[in-house]
DNA sequence: GATCCTCGAGTTCT
DNA sequence: CTCGAGGATC
């Protein structure tokens, strides 16, 4: 062999190795070099190719840095269109369809292709015996527009297919895709850069696929799968929509995992319900799925409505975001006097139910936002449940929109409102004269982890404050059945259940007593902190400010809201009222020897439903055990507890690689001895 | 002084 | 759940 014939062997089995390497690393997820080691091979090859241009082909893995930006796409027409799916957003939909289908082809039972529904971008790729030649969007699904340049930067995208003899041509379909991790380290790459942050990881492909510089499109992290074919020739005769997604596969073609085979409506329904569930842990985010029937003779005979197939079904899950109209900004009056701006929407339904307020949490945000009364708007349930205001539509802005102005004197009370210089939040400064800050602080004593007292909702406290009934938590349990019963909507049964919920909370813990007192900075947790250090009330109440640092997780801050508390009068004095009304705990015994087990010392963290424990429950048990319960997953957790539809938290510890357990594996260490 | 971690506080709807 | 801020740690 010559020198050349040398070196373009070499050549080629270096793409060969990277491209391998590349679809262990963006298709498998499942690296098996170091990166260090795969850079040092690029570097070969890119070293290679400068020293040898004329041997450079198209397909090579260096081609994919970008090229010059263009000037506009050209337009693509589809060899075989692609065509838009019927949609439904119901069962009895779903349940139509697979009717029509049996109808149809005059059988009883179907067998159906399902796969998820990716919220990307559908695109076309064409491979010419086996090359990649043309990467095109779906446009109006006859013709769309040339991004080969772009798609090239996709590294889950194969630049050459993985056959002895590939088919003369292919066009794969699929869609372009931004991962849920990689779009939220990107949105804070462009905040770090000042740029503008992206709405959700939909716009950051779309927006990213339409580059016409395509060396930007290779900053960004997309990647892709395949979900079908469109024009094969010469291509293996197959029979299954499955089997067709299988071929891709072997091709190294990114396909998704968690696609299936089922049968009848039954399968259907049991996938639809199986995907949902686990929506929130895929790592990409889907709009619903998709059922397709599976034998293609059968597909073929069902044919085409208008535009859309007869054989396939978009299943869709509700909408997560919804346009809708910003009516109003209010303001609210927290327990702290914390000003809270809300927006007043127009109803609009969001992930299943009607959204009518969202929080814009303080001034800074709304000015970033950019938001004003009259706005349309952007609307979301963060973490599926509390909504948010994602982002104005500016281009639908009315002239008549007006920005929203802190009122300089607090709503409710007319105190003047503070802003400390370094604060977020804006404060009435009206404390306890304040209406608003009286009933949030008879609620906050009223709560579940507080005092728990049933039934002593916000109708209530606003009625028993507004008729001056009660104007501190002492002031309850001094109510009586007339004064109650005498109240709108309170019924003889009811304000007697009332007062037994009332009478229940005297029995109470030290710990919980004074998380109900709302001491600035003093939550459930600092307050189990304190109660446990000081065994009493009094020997904390005595405690000055030195005494008062020496408590685990108790700074200069949080140790002069509590002397500043208990050195005002009045509250020495609702607290006298209240331990003479009865409200006691056992007292002196500083903390129960935790018993020893494997679960002593550790770290939890509690996400998703548990079939069989509430989450205060499991909270009791693990923290009985000797064991602690935080809010969010870090480094230093060691479980995760994680229950049906699990949040972010499921996904953070698997990033992590910390150990999950679901409740049984709970159970079992808590049950298990301590480790020797 | 910077960084990480945890806690507190506020929030929606059924 | 999310944000902001207090506390701990290096």
């Amino acid at each position: 062999m010559g020198a050349a014939g040398e070196i373009g062997e070499r050549l080629r089995r270096l793409r060969e190795e990277i491209d391998l390497h590349n679809y262990r690393y963006y298709v498998l997820d499942a690296p098996t070099i170091p990166d260090a080691e795969y850079d040092k091979l690029f570097r070969e090859l890119q070293e290679l190719e400068a020293r040898h241009p004329s041997l450079v082909t198209p397909d090579s893995p260096t081609r994919r840095v970008g090229a010059k930006p263009l000037a506009e796409f050209a337009p693509v027409s589809h060899r075989t269109p692609m065509l838009s799916l019927n949609n439904a957003f119901e069962e009895a939909e779903a349940l139509a369809f697979d009717r029509r289908v049996c109808e149809g082809l005059e059988i009883s039972e179907a067998e159906y292709a399902v796969e998820p529904k990716f919220d990307g971008l559908a695109i076309s790729l064409v491979y010419e015996n086996g090359v990649l030649t043309q990467g095109a969007t779906r446009g109006d699904g006859y013709t769309g527009e040339d991004v080969t340049a772009n798609l090239r930067t996709v590294k889950a995208i194969p630049l050459r297919l993985a056959a002895d003899r590939p088919p003369r041509l292919l066009e794969v379909r699929g869609e372009v895709v931004i991962l849920k991790a990689d779009f939220e380290r990107l949105n804070r790459v462009q905040a770090a850069r000042g740029e503008k942050e992206f709405a959700n990881p939909r716009n950051a492909a779309a927006g990213s696929l339409r580059q016409l510089d395509s060396r930007i499109t290779a900053s960004r992290p997309l990647t892709f799968y395949a979900y079908g074919w469109g024009t094969a020739e010469g291509a293996p005769g197959l029979a299954r929509h499955s089997q067709v997604m299988d071929f891709l596969a072997a091709l190294r073609l990114p396909v998704c995992k968690e696609r299936g085979v089922v049968r009848g409506v039954a399968g259907l329904l049991d996938y639809f319900h199986a995907i949902g569930a686990k929506r929130a842990a895929l790592p990409y985010d889907i709009d619903g799925v998709v059922y397709k029937v599976n034998d293609l003779v059968q597909q073929e005979r069902l044919g085409f409505v208008a535009r859309a197939p007869r054989f396939a079904l978009a299943h869709k899950f509700p909408a997560e975001e919804a346009a809708t109209e910003l009516l109003d900004i209010d303001v609210q009056v927290g327990r702290t006097g914390a000003l809270t701006p809300v927006a007043r929407l127009k109803p609009v339904s969001v992930g299943g139910v009607t959204v009518t307020n969202a929080t814009l949490h303080n001034e800074d945000e709304i000015r970033r936002k950019d938001v004003r009364i009259g706005d349309a708007v952007i609307v979301r349930r963060a973490g599926d449940v509390i909504p948010e205001v994602v982002s104005v539509i500016r281009e639908r802005r009315p002239p008549d929109a007006r920005e929203f102005v802190m009122p300089a004197r607090c709503p409710v009370c007319g105190s003047r409102v503070m802003r400390l210089p370094d604060e977020a939040v804006a404060r009435c400064s009206g404390g306890l004269y304040c209406p608003a800050q009286r009933k949030q602080a008879i609620l906050h004593f009223a709560g579940r982890r507080a005092m728990d007292v049933d039934g002593l909702g916000e109708k209530l406290v606003d009625q028993l404050v507004d008729n001056h009934l009660v104007s501190t938590a002492a002031d309850l349990y001094r109510l009586d059945q007339p004064t109650l019963a005498g109240l709108e909507r309170m019924a003889e049964k009811s304000a007697a259940n009332v007062l037994q919920a009332i009478e229940a909370s005297k029995k109470t813990t030290l710990a919980r007593f004074i998380f109900a007192l709302g001491i600035r900075n003093v939550g459930e947790a600092t307050a189990k902190d304190l109660a446990r250090h000081f065994g009493s009330l009094d020997a904390l109440m005595a405690a000055d400010q030195e005494a008062l640092l020496q408590v685990p997780d108790v700074g200069p801050v949080v140790a002069q809201s509590i002397a500043q508390f208990f050195a005002e009068g009045h509250n020495r004095e609702v607290i006298g009222q209240m331990r003479a009304a009865g409200v006691r705990w056992p007292e002196g015994a500083p903390a129960r020897p935790a018993a020893l087990s494997a679960v002593s010392g550790k770290t939890f963290v509690l996400t998703g439903t548990l079939p069989g424990l509430t989450r205060e429950g499991a909270k009791e048990r693990i923290e009985a055990a000797g064991g602690k319960v935080a809010g969010s997953v870090s480094r230093k957790t060691d479980f995760v507890v994680a229950g049906a539809e699990p949040g972010s938290k499921f996904a953070k510890a698997r990033e992590l690689g910390i150990s999950i357990l679901d409740e049984d594996g709970l159970l079992k260490l808590l049950g298990a001895p301590p480790p020797e």
